[in-house]
DNA sequence: CATTTATATTCAAATATAATAATATTTGCA
DNA sequence: TGCAAATATTATTATATTTGAATATAAATG
């Protein structure tokens, strides 16, 4: 199991507009950097910027094709996560309804949730 | 199903040390804020600094109980995101093998995986 | 072998995020 | 009403992230 900081690592890395975008694009197939900076719609270097940082934590690798990088998918987490982050969840979760479990909750005051 | 921009933003939320303890945390149950500050073995101030940020986010909610305020999941996602990051993967994903439908590649040249 | 194509790297400026310290607010109770 | 417990807010400082501009590198081609 990845320890919380891999954890948190892992997220911080895909928790980016570009990155997340480049990241469905890459679930699709492969791709090369000019395929995906007309894709994304941003600065060449910017996009190798961004290639470099999923790189960097094992999101993502490449193959040579002549003088194209063609990037692909590496960490199997990737299609679980932004396939849950596109599911639709109809409902919150239930409030808890009486008698927490919190170590000094003893009062016996209202319980219903409040609204801001 | 969430934007981009949503979904990012729920991202970044969760991608913090505390808060991602804290959520595991919360999935188990209802937790005061005193009862976080215990089992995260921070300040205070900085406990309800990350509380205020969940539940801007709609990620979590409280109730009153007393003088205390009773923290809880609200956002359903949040269980199936953590379940996730916890999941052992054994496999990289497989490199694509040859031909890869990139814009641009039409080149002959090798095909197997560069290493750094 | 010089040029072109594809891509990467570096640097600096702007912006965002996080922790700490200090203080404020709210609630229940004597 | 006044105090104490529980929690929130604000300001400050330190640090990290992001982008754009400029430049560098590497491979193929003529």
């Amino acid at each position: 199991m990845r320890s919380i900081e891999k954890r948190v690592e892992l997220l911080r890395v895909i928790a980016h507009p570009v990155r997340i975008r480049l990241l469905e694009e890459l679930t699709k197939g492969v791709k090369c950097v000019s395929d995906l900076e007309e894709f994304l719609e941003i600065s060449q270097p910017n996009v190798s910027q961004h290639l470099a940082i999923l790189r960097q934590y094992g999101v993502i690798d490449y193959y040579m094709d002549g003088r194209l990088r063609c990037y692909f998918l590496k960490d199997p987490i990737i299609p679980d996560i932004l396939e849950i982050l596109k599911k639709d969840y109809i409902e919150e979760l239930p409030a808890p309804a009486c008698c927490p479990v919190t170590k000094k909750g003893k009062y016996p005051g209202r319980r219903e949730v409040q609204r801001r």
